[in-house]
RNA sequence: GUGGGUGUAGCUCAGUUGGUGGUAGCACCUGGUUGUGGCCCAGGAGGUCGUGGGUUCAAGUCCCAUCACUCACCCCA
Protein backbone atom coordinates (compact mmCIF):
# COMPACT_ATOMS: atom_id res chain seq x y z
CA UNK A 1 0.00 0.00 0.00
CA UNK A 2 1.72 3.26 -1.06
CA UNK A 3 1.23 5.94 1.52
CA UNK A 4 -0.06 8.86 0.09
CA UNK A 5 -0.77 12.31 1.18
CA UNK A 6 -3.57 13.16 3.68
CA UNK A 7 -6.89 13.82 2.50
CA UNK A 8 -7.38 18.03 1.80
CA UNK A 9 -3.57 17.85 2.37
CA UNK A 10 -0.85 18.61 -0.80
CA UNK A 11 2.06 18.94 -1.70
CA UNK A 12 3.16 22.16 -4.26
CA UNK A 13 5.12 20.46 -6.66
CA UNK A 14 8.02 21.93 -9.58
CA UNK A 15 5.85 23.44 -12.21
CA UNK A 16 3.40 24.64 -9.41
CA UNK A 17 4.86 26.33 -6.70
CA UNK A 18 6.77 28.78 -8.89
CA UNK A 19 3.35 30.90 -8.69
CA UNK A 20 3.10 30.27 -5.23
CA UNK A 21 6.58 31.86 -4.91
CA UNK A 22 5.33 34.70 -7.32
CA UNK A 23 2.50 35.51 -5.34
CA UNK A 24 4.44 35.42 -2.10
CA UNK A 25 7.05 37.37 -3.42
CA UNK A 26 4.53 40.01 -5.20
CA UNK A 27 2.89 40.34 -1.66
CA UNK A 28 6.18 40.89 0.36
CA UNK A 29 7.35 43.59 -2.24
CA UNK A 30 3.48 45.27 -1.62
CA UNK A 31 3.52 44.77 1.84
CA UNK A 32 6.59 46.49 2.25
CA UNK A 33 6.22 49.19 0.49
CA UNK A 34 3.11 50.05 2.57
CA UNK A 35 5.52 49.68 5.01
CA UNK A 36 4.70 46.17 7.41
CA UNK A 37 7.26 44.24 8.98
CA UNK A 38 7.17 40.01 8.87
CA UNK A 39 6.37 38.14 12.38
CA UNK A 40 6.38 34.76 11.92
CA UNK A 41 4.33 32.51 14.70
CA UNK A 42 3.94 28.84 15.69
CA UNK A 43 1.78 26.73 14.28
CA UNK A 44 0.39 24.84 17.43
CA UNK A 45 -1.35 27.20 20.10
CA UNK A 46 -3.16 26.73 23.42
CA UNK A 47 -6.83 25.72 22.51
CA UNK A 48 -7.96 28.09 24.34
CA UNK A 49 -6.62 31.03 22.52
CA UNK A 50 -9.00 30.23 18.97
CA UNK A 51 -11.90 29.32 21.70
CA UNK A 52 -11.70 32.87 22.86
CA UNK A 53 -11.07 34.58 20.25
CA UNK A 54 -12.59 33.10 17.25
CA UNK A 55 -15.60 32.39 19.45
CA UNK A 56 -17.02 29.38 20.97
CA UNK A 57 -20.14 28.80 19.44
CA UNK A 58 -18.43 29.10 15.82
CA UNK A 59 -18.26 26.45 13.48
CA UNK A 60 -14.24 26.48 13.18
CA UNK A 61 -13.99 26.17 17.00
CA UNK A 62 -16.65 23.62 17.26
CA UNK A 63 -15.98 21.31 14.72
CA UNK A 64 -13.20 21.88 12.68
CA UNK A 65 -9.60 22.36 14.63
CA UNK A 66 -7.36 19.89 14.60
CA UNK A 67 -6.74 19.93 18.33
CA UNK A 68 -4.84 17.21 20.67
CA UNK A 69 -7.19 16.78 23.41
CA UNK A 70 -5.68 15.61 26.08
CA UNK A 71 -2.48 18.08 25.59
CA UNK A 72 -5.69 21.07 25.41
CA UNK A 73 -3.48 22.27 22.11
CA UNK A 74 -4.24 23.39 18.88
CA UNK A 75 -3.21 23.75 15.23
CA UNK A 76 -3.92 27.29 14.09
CA UNK A 77 -7.27 27.75 11.91
CA UNK A 78 -6.22 31.06 11.11
CA UNK A 79 -3.61 33.47 11.81
CA UNK A 80 -4.92 36.83 13.79
CA UNK A 81 -5.53 34.58 16.95
CA UNK A 82 -1.69 33.78 16.78
CA UNK A 83 -0.77 36.80 15.94
CA UNK A 84 -1.98 38.90 18.42
CA UNK A 85 -0.80 36.66 20.97
CA UNK A 86 2.65 37.22 19.91
CA UNK A 87 1.94 41.13 19.95
CA UNK A 88 0.83 40.89 23.68
CA UNK A 89 3.20 38.77 24.82
CA UNK A 90 6.28 40.51 23.49
CA UNK A 91 4.53 43.75 24.51
CA UNK A 92 4.76 45.07 20.84
CA UNK A 93 2.66 47.75 21.65
CA UNK A 94 5.42 49.74 23.77
CA UNK A 95 7.90 49.49 21.54
CA UNK A 96 5.53 51.86 18.68
CA UNK A 97 2.08 52.87 18.95
CA UNK A 98 1.04 51.14 16.07
CA UNK A 99 2.48 47.85 14.65
CA UNK A 100 2.18 46.59 10.76
CA UNK A 101 2.47 43.25 11.03
CA UNK A 102 1.93 39.93 8.15
CA UNK A 103 2.60 36.60 7.93
CA UNK A 104 2.27 34.02 5.53
CA UNK A 105 1.80 30.47 6.28
CA UNK A 106 -0.28 27.04 6.72
CA UNK A 107 -3.71 27.18 8.23
CA UNK A 108 -5.56 24.23 9.32
CA UNK A 109 -9.24 23.25 9.61
CA UNK A 110 -11.04 19.99 9.69
CA UNK A 111 -13.75 20.92 6.42
CA UNK A 112 -14.79 18.64 3.60
CA UNK A 113 -11.69 19.42 0.62
CA UNK A 114 -13.33 20.78 -2.29
CA UNK A 115 -12.34 23.23 -4.80
CA UNK A 116 -10.41 26.02 -3.40
CA UNK A 117 -10.58 24.75 -0.05
CA UNK A 118 -8.38 22.18 1.83
CA UNK A 119 -7.19 21.18 5.05
CA UNK A 120 -3.81 22.44 4.88
CA UNK A 121 -4.15 26.05 3.49
CA UNK A 122 -2.19 29.33 3.38
CA UNK A 123 -2.95 32.79 3.86
CA UNK A 124 -1.32 35.86 4.11
CA UNK A 125 -2.02 37.37 6.77
CA UNK A 126 -1.81 41.87 7.70
CA UNK A 127 -2.90 43.24 10.93
CA UNK A 128 -2.81 46.82 11.94
CA UNK A 129 -2.87 47.20 16.00
CA UNK A 130 -3.23 50.63 17.60
CA UNK A 131 -4.98 52.83 15.68
CA UNK A 132 -9.19 53.00 15.40
CA UNK A 133 -8.52 55.27 12.25
CA UNK A 134 -10.32 54.69 9.34
CA UNK A 135 -7.94 55.58 7.03
CA UNK A 136 -6.04 52.41 7.63
CA UNK A 137 -9.45 50.41 7.08
CA UNK A 138 -9.09 52.12 3.34
CA UNK A 139 -5.10 51.93 3.37
CA UNK A 140 -5.36 48.17 4.03
CA UNK A 141 -8.28 47.61 1.60
CA UNK A 142 -6.11 49.54 -1.02
CA UNK A 143 -2.88 48.08 -0.20
CA UNK A 144 -5.51 44.30 -0.99
CA UNK A 145 -6.80 45.52 -4.19
CA UNK A 146 -3.02 46.98 -5.07
CA UNK A 147 -1.80 43.53 -4.01
CA UNK A 148 -4.53 41.51 -6.55
CA UNK A 149 -3.94 44.03 -8.93
CA UNK A 150 -0.30 43.51 -9.08
CA UNK A 151 -1.19 39.61 -9.51
CA UNK A 152 -3.60 40.39 -12.58
CA UNK A 153 -6.49 38.51 -10.95
CA UNK A 154 -10.17 40.70 -11.26
CA UNK A 155 -11.78 40.75 -7.94
CA UNK A 156 -14.78 43.05 -6.47
CA UNK A 157 -14.56 44.59 -3.60
CA UNK A 158 -17.71 44.27 -1.25
CA UNK A 159 -17.57 46.23 2.30
CA UNK A 160 -20.34 46.57 4.87
CA UNK A 161 -20.27 47.31 8.81
CA UNK A 162 -21.21 45.37 11.80
CA UNK A 163 -21.45 48.03 13.91
CA UNK A 164 -19.88 48.25 17.61
CA UNK A 165 -21.16 46.57 20.71
CA UNK A 166 -23.31 49.85 21.06
CA UNK A 167 -25.21 49.18 17.95
CA UNK A 168 -25.00 45.78 17.24
CA UNK A 169 -27.23 44.73 20.08
CA UNK A 170 -30.12 46.80 19.19
CA UNK A 171 -29.81 45.75 15.56
CA UNK A 172 -29.65 42.35 16.78
CA UNK A 173 -33.25 42.68 18.47
CA UNK A 174 -34.69 44.20 15.57
CA UNK A 175 -33.37 41.90 12.64
CA UNK A 176 -34.63 38.87 15.23
CA UNK A 177 -37.86 40.23 15.69
CA UNK A 178 -38.26 40.32 11.87
CA UNK A 179 -36.87 36.96 11.32
CA UNK A 180 -39.39 35.65 13.70
CA UNK A 181 -42.08 37.16 11.78
CA UNK A 182 -41.15 35.17 8.70
CA UNK A 183 -39.48 31.96 10.57
CA UNK A 184 -41.86 29.24 8.62
CA UNK A 185 -40.37 30.54 5.27
CA UNK A 186 -36.39 30.13 6.17
CA UNK A 187 -34.41 26.73 5.46
CA UNK A 188 -33.51 25.10 8.27
CA UNK A 189 -29.99 26.03 8.43
CA UNK A 190 -31.05 29.73 9.36
CA UNK A 191 -33.70 28.09 11.80
CA UNK A 192 -31.03 26.72 13.27
CA UNK A 193 -28.70 29.95 12.73
CA UNK A 194 -31.72 32.21 14.02
CA UNK A 195 -31.00 31.09 17.42
CA UNK A 196 -27.03 30.55 17.02
CA UNK A 197 -26.18 33.47 15.15
CA UNK A 198 -28.67 35.56 13.87
CA UNK A 199 -27.03 38.13 11.81
CA UNK A 200 -25.26 34.53 9.61
CA UNK A 201 -29.28 34.57 8.49
CA UNK A 202 -28.45 37.58 6.17
CA UNK A 203 -26.13 35.90 4.00
CA UNK A 204 -27.44 32.40 3.81
CA UNK A 205 -27.16 31.50 0.02
CA UNK A 206 -30.96 29.57 -0.07
CA UNK A 207 -33.07 31.24 -2.35
CA UNK A 208 -35.87 31.25 -0.50
CA UNK A 209 -34.17 32.86 2.32
CA UNK A 210 -32.85 35.38 0.31
CA UNK A 211 -36.00 36.62 -1.34
CA UNK A 212 -37.17 36.98 2.31
CA UNK A 213 -34.06 38.43 3.96
CA UNK A 214 -34.25 41.03 1.03
CA UNK A 215 -36.64 43.27 2.65
CA UNK A 216 -34.77 42.64 6.53
CA UNK A 217 -33.66 45.32 7.83
CA UNK A 218 -29.97 46.71 7.11
CA UNK A 219 -27.46 47.36 9.94
CA UNK A 220 -26.28 50.32 7.91
CA UNK A 221 -29.10 52.44 8.98
CA UNK A 222 -29.10 51.16 12.47
CA UNK A 223 -25.53 52.17 13.50
CA UNK A 224 -24.94 54.49 16.64
CA UNK A 225 -23.13 57.87 15.37
CA UNK A 226 -19.80 56.77 15.93
CA UNK A 227 -20.08 53.70 13.84
CA UNK A 228 -21.84 55.84 11.34
CA UNK A 229 -19.09 58.52 11.46
CA UNK A 230 -16.50 55.93 10.93
CA UNK A 231 -18.00 54.25 8.40
CA UNK A 232 -18.47 57.09 6.34
CA UNK A 233 -14.66 57.91 6.80
CA UNK A 234 -13.58 54.41 5.26
CA UNK A 235 -15.32 55.45 2.29
CA UNK A 236 -14.11 58.40 1.81
CA UNK A 237 -10.68 56.93 2.18
CA UNK A 238 -11.30 54.68 -0.55
CA UNK A 239 -12.58 57.16 -2.69
CA UNK A 240 -9.40 58.93 -1.88
CA UNK A 241 -7.33 56.50 -3.00
CA UNK A 242 -9.39 55.37 -6.15
CA UNK A 243 -10.28 52.05 -5.05
CA UNK A 244 -13.77 50.25 -6.35
CA UNK A 245 -16.15 48.91 -4.26
CA UNK A 246 -19.55 47.75 -3.37
CA UNK A 247 -21.50 48.32 -0.27
CA UNK A 248 -23.10 44.61 0.76
CA UNK A 249 -25.25 45.04 3.57
CA UNK A 250 -26.13 41.48 3.88
CA UNK A 251 -22.32 40.78 4.46
CA UNK A 252 -21.45 38.83 7.33
CA UNK A 253 -18.30 37.51 8.83
CA UNK A 254 -17.97 34.15 10.10
CA UNK A 255 -16.03 34.91 13.17
CA UNK A 256 -16.91 36.37 16.17
CA UNK A 257 -14.55 39.49 16.49
CA UNK A 258 -15.19 41.37 14.07
CA UNK A 259 -16.12 44.84 14.55
CA UNK A 260 -17.39 47.96 12.38
CA UNK A 261 -15.70 47.49 8.80
CA UNK A 262 -15.50 44.04 7.19
CA UNK A 263 -14.74 43.48 3.68
CA UNK A 264 -14.58 40.50 1.31
CA UNK A 265 -12.65 40.60 -2.20
CA UNK A 266 -14.88 38.62 -4.04
CA UNK A 267 -14.54 36.20 -7.75
CA UNK A 268 -16.50 34.66 -9.56
CA UNK A 269 -14.20 32.12 -10.97
CA UNK A 270 -14.04 29.97 -7.94
CA UNK A 271 -17.45 28.20 -8.14
CA UNK A 272 -18.75 28.37 -3.91
CA UNK A 273 -15.07 29.51 -2.73
CA UNK A 274 -15.44 33.43 -3.53
CA UNK A 275 -13.87 34.82 -1.25
CA UNK A 276 -10.02 35.04 -2.25
CA UNK A 277 -9.78 37.54 0.63
CA UNK A 278 -11.69 38.76 3.43
CA UNK A 279 -11.35 40.34 6.49
CA UNK A 280 -12.17 43.66 9.47
CA UNK A 281 -12.13 45.64 11.73
CA UNK A 282 -11.69 44.00 15.76
CA UNK A 283 -12.00 46.72 18.31
CA UNK A 284 -12.61 44.64 21.43
CA UNK A 285 -9.73 41.55 20.61
CA UNK A 286 -6.47 42.23 22.02
CA UNK A 287 -8.21 43.35 25.33
CA UNK A 288 -10.09 40.04 25.55
CA UNK A 289 -7.09 38.39 25.16
CA UNK A 290 -5.79 40.03 27.95
CA UNK A 291 -3.31 42.40 26.17
CA UNK A 292 -3.69 46.73 26.29
CA UNK A 293 -6.91 48.21 24.99
CA UNK A 294 -6.05 48.43 21.31
CA UNK A 295 -7.84 48.32 18.47
CA UNK A 296 -6.65 45.99 15.46
CA UNK A 297 -8.19 45.48 11.93
CA UNK A 298 -6.62 42.91 9.63
CA UNK A 299 -7.38 40.66 6.56
CA UNK A 300 -5.75 37.31 5.00
CA UNK A 301 -5.56 36.38 1.97
CA UNK A 302 -5.72 32.36 0.90
CA UNK A 303 -2.94 31.23 -1.42
CA UNK A 304 -4.69 28.48 -2.41
CA UNK A 305 -7.33 31.05 -4.17
CA UNK A 306 -5.18 33.38 -6.09
CA UNK A 307 -2.61 30.04 -7.32
CA UNK A 308 -6.80 28.64 -8.70
CA UNK A 309 -7.21 32.16 -10.35
CA UNK A 310 -3.44 32.24 -11.64
CA UNK A 311 -3.70 28.93 -13.40
CA UNK A 312 -7.23 29.95 -14.63
CA UNK A 313 -5.73 32.96 -16.57
CA UNK A 314 -2.61 30.13 -17.81
CA UNK A 315 -0.02 32.54 -16.40
CA UNK A 316 3.26 30.65 -16.96
CA UNK A 317 5.18 29.84 -14.52
CA UNK A 318 8.63 31.20 -14.88
CA UNK A 319 10.85 28.03 -15.23
CA UNK A 320 13.88 28.36 -13.32
CA UNK A 321 17.02 29.68 -15.87
CA UNK A 322 20.23 28.40 -15.64
CA UNK A 323 23.60 30.23 -16.50
CA UNK A 324 25.82 27.50 -17.70
CA UNK A 325 25.16 23.84 -18.47
CA UNK A 326 28.82 21.69 -18.64
CA UNK A 327 28.65 19.58 -20.59
CA UNK A 328 32.04 16.95 -20.14
CA UNK A 329 32.29 14.16 -22.30
CA UNK A 330 34.83 10.81 -21.33
CA UNK A 331 35.79 10.52 -17.59
CA UNK A 332 38.86 12.90 -17.83
CA UNK A 333 36.73 15.56 -19.01
CA UNK A 334 34.04 15.01 -16.06
CA UNK A 335 36.36 14.57 -13.33
CA UNK A 336 37.52 18.16 -14.55
CA UNK A 337 33.95 19.56 -14.80
CA UNK A 338 32.94 18.36 -11.37
CA UNK A 339 34.95 21.11 -9.80
CA UNK A 340 34.35 23.93 -11.88
CA UNK A 341 30.67 23.91 -11.62
CA UNK A 342 31.33 23.92 -7.89
CA UNK A 343 33.99 26.85 -8.21
CA UNK A 344 31.16 28.81 -10.42
CA UNK A 345 28.71 28.38 -8.05
CA UNK A 346 30.39 29.66 -5.82
CA UNK A 347 30.75 33.13 -8.11
CA UNK A 348 27.37 33.53 -7.95
CA UNK A 349 26.31 31.31 -11.41
CA UNK A 350 23.49 28.86 -12.19
CA UNK A 351 25.09 25.90 -12.77
CA UNK A 352 24.16 22.67 -13.79
CA UNK A 353 25.78 19.74 -15.27
CA UNK A 354 24.99 15.66 -15.65
CA UNK A 355 27.11 13.52 -13.63
CA UNK A 356 25.73 9.78 -15.77
CA UNK A 357 27.81 10.09 -18.61
CA UNK A 358 25.51 10.89 -21.42
CA UNK A 359 26.54 11.29 -25.01
CA UNK A 360 26.45 15.38 -26.21
CA UNK A 361 23.33 14.85 -27.85
CA UNK A 362 21.35 13.89 -24.40
CA UNK A 363 23.22 16.85 -22.56
CA UNK A 364 22.48 19.33 -24.88
CA UNK A 365 18.60 18.06 -24.74
CA UNK A 366 19.03 18.23 -20.84
CA UNK A 367 20.79 21.53 -21.18
CA UNK A 368 17.77 23.09 -23.31
CA UNK A 369 15.17 21.75 -21.16
CA UNK A 370 16.40 23.60 -18.10
CA UNK A 371 16.54 26.38 -19.83
CA UNK A 372 20.26 26.91 -20.19
CA UNK A 373 21.96 30.49 -21.24
CA UNK A 374 25.28 28.67 -22.15
CA UNK A 375 26.42 25.43 -22.71
CA UNK A 376 30.29 24.77 -21.81
CA UNK A 377 31.80 21.81 -23.76
CA UNK A 378 34.40 20.03 -22.42
CA UNK A 379 35.81 16.89 -23.77
CA UNK A 380 39.28 15.49 -24.30
CA UNK A 381 40.64 17.51 -27.38
CA UNK A 382 39.18 20.64 -25.55
CA UNK A 383 41.86 19.72 -22.20
CA UNK A 384 44.88 18.81 -24.82
CA UNK A 385 44.24 21.52 -26.73
CA UNK A 386 43.58 24.14 -23.82
CA UNK A 387 40.19 25.48 -25.19
CA UNK A 388 36.81 24.78 -24.04
CA UNK A 389 34.21 25.25 -26.22
CA UNK A 390 31.00 27.66 -25.23
CA UNK A 391 28.01 27.96 -27.01
CA UNK A 392 25.07 30.34 -26.20
CA UNK A 393 21.97 28.57 -26.67
CA UNK A 394 19.73 31.38 -27.73
CA UNK A 395 21.96 32.77 -30.69
CA UNK A 396 23.69 29.60 -31.47
CA UNK A 397 26.86 31.51 -31.48
CA UNK A 398 30.27 29.09 -30.13
CA UNK A 399 33.59 30.58 -29.10
CA UNK A 400 36.56 29.01 -27.77
CA UNK A 401 38.33 29.87 -24.10
CA UNK A 402 41.23 29.27 -23.05
CA UNK A 403 42.07 26.89 -20.65
CA UNK A 404 46.06 27.18 -19.57
CA UNK A 405 48.13 24.38 -21.03
CA UNK A 406 49.91 23.87 -17.70
CA UNK A 407 49.09 20.53 -16.65
CA UNK A 408 47.79 21.91 -13.44
CA UNK A 409 44.16 21.31 -13.27
CA UNK A 410 43.71 24.27 -10.89
CA UNK A 411 45.27 27.24 -13.15
CA UNK A 412 43.64 25.62 -15.68
CA UNK A 413 40.31 26.46 -14.02
CA UNK A 414 41.16 29.81 -12.95
CA UNK A 415 42.15 31.15 -16.25
CA UNK A 416 38.38 29.41 -17.52
CA UNK A 417 36.53 30.79 -14.76
CA UNK A 418 37.79 33.90 -15.24
CA UNK A 419 37.06 34.05 -19.34
CA UNK A 420 33.43 32.57 -18.08
CA UNK A 421 32.39 35.14 -15.29
CA UNK A 422 33.64 38.33 -17.32
CA UNK A 423 31.71 37.32 -20.65
CA UNK A 424 28.82 36.61 -18.42
CA UNK A 425 29.09 39.66 -16.94
CA UNK A 426 29.18 41.91 -20.64
CA UNK A 427 27.12 39.62 -21.69
CA UNK A 428 24.04 40.73 -19.25
CA UNK A 429 24.84 44.04 -18.65
C1' G B 1 -21.45 15.67 8.86
C1' U B 2 -24.93 15.14 4.00
C1' G B 3 -25.53 14.39 -1.36
C1' G B 4 -23.67 13.63 -6.68
C1' G B 5 -19.61 12.21 -9.98
C1' U B 6 -14.99 9.69 -11.07
C1' G B 7 -10.94 5.78 -10.24
C1' U B 8 -6.97 2.20 -16.72
C1' A B 9 1.11 4.12 -17.66
C1' G B 10 4.42 9.81 -14.14
C1' C B 11 0.20 13.19 -16.44
C1' U B 12 -4.38 13.67 -19.83
C1' C B 13 -7.40 9.90 -21.46
C1' A B 14 -9.50 5.59 -25.38
C1' G B 15 -11.17 0.64 -24.37
C1' U B 16 -17.50 -1.98 -28.54
C1' U B 17 -22.96 -6.73 -26.80
C1' G B 18 -18.01 -9.57 -21.00
C1' G B 19 -13.41 -12.81 -25.22
C1' U B 20 -5.19 -11.72 -25.03
C1' G B 21 -4.28 -4.06 -21.70
C1' G B 22 -4.07 1.04 -26.14
C1' U B 23 0.14 2.18 -33.04
C1' A B 24 -3.42 7.56 -28.43
C1' G B 25 -1.22 12.48 -26.77
C1' C B 26 2.37 14.83 -23.22
C1' A B 27 6.71 13.45 -20.35
C1' C B 28 11.06 9.87 -20.05
C1' C B 29 15.36 6.83 -22.47
C1' U B 30 18.15 5.36 -27.08
C1' G B 31 19.16 6.10 -32.14
C1' G B 32 18.68 8.83 -36.97
C1' U B 33 24.89 13.28 -36.69
C1' U B 34 32.68 9.68 -34.39
C1' G B 35 31.15 15.55 -30.34
C1' U B 36 26.04 19.86 -30.68
C1' G B 37 19.51 21.49 -28.06
C1' G B 38 14.40 23.02 -29.76
C1' C B 39 11.23 20.54 -35.20
C1' C B 40 10.72 15.78 -37.44
C1' C B 41 11.27 10.34 -37.80
C1' A B 42 12.29 5.35 -35.75
C1' G B 43 12.69 2.33 -31.63
C1' G B 44 12.40 1.46 -26.22
C1' A B 45 10.88 1.57 -21.27
C1' G B 46 6.82 2.20 -18.20
C1' G B 47 0.32 -1.04 -15.64
C1' U B 48 -1.00 -6.27 -9.62
C1' C B 49 -6.98 -1.75 -14.86
C1' G B 50 -7.88 1.90 -6.73
C1' U B 51 -8.62 -2.42 -3.16
C1' G B 52 -11.41 -6.87 -1.53
C1' G B 53 -15.20 -10.17 -2.54
C1' G B 54 -19.04 -12.22 -5.99
C1' U B 55 -21.36 -13.89 -10.92
C1' U B 56 -19.11 -16.45 -15.32
C1' C B 57 -15.69 -21.23 -19.20
C1' A B 58 -13.91 -16.06 -19.35
C1' A B 59 -14.37 -9.48 -15.84
C1' G B 60 -10.94 -3.16 -17.15
C1' U B 61 -16.18 -4.20 -18.68
C1' C B 62 -21.68 -6.98 -14.75
C1' C B 63 -23.03 -7.08 -9.08
C1' C B 64 -21.72 -5.93 -3.80
C1' A B 65 -18.54 -3.77 -0.40
C1' U B 66 -14.57 -0.65 0.71
C1' C B 67 -10.97 3.14 0.03
C1' A B 68 -9.35 7.33 -2.56
C1' C B 69 -10.10 11.58 -5.40
C1' U B 70 -13.46 15.32 -6.91
C1' C B 71 -17.74 18.79 -7.13
C1' A B 72 -21.71 20.70 -4.32
C1' C B 73 -24.32 21.56 0.53
C1' C B 74 -22.38 23.56 4.95
C1' C B 75 -18.42 26.81 6.28
C1' C B 76 -14.75 30.11 5.02
C1' A B 77 -9.31 32.55 2.94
Amino acid sequence: MKIKALNGFKDIVPGEVELWQKVENTARDIFSRFNFSEIRMPILEKTDLFARSIGEATDIVEKEMYTFVDKQITMRPEATASLLRAYIQHGLHVQKPVQRLFTIGPMFRHERPQKGRLRQFHQMDVEVLGTPNPKVDAEIMAMGAMLLEELGVTVSLEMNSLGCPVCRPGFRATLLAFIEDRKEALCDDCARRSKTNPLRVLDCKNSKCREQVEEAPSILEHLCDDCDEHFSAVQNGLQQLGVKYSLNKFMVRGLDYYTRTTFEFITENLGAQAAVGAGGRYDGLVEKLGGPKVPGIGFALGIERLVLLLQLQEEEADSSIVDIFVAGLGEKASKFAFPLVHTLRKKGLQMAMDHEGRSLKSQMKQANKVNSRYVLIIGENELEQGQAVLRNMETQEQQDIAINSDDNNNNKMVSLLLGLTQLYANNNK
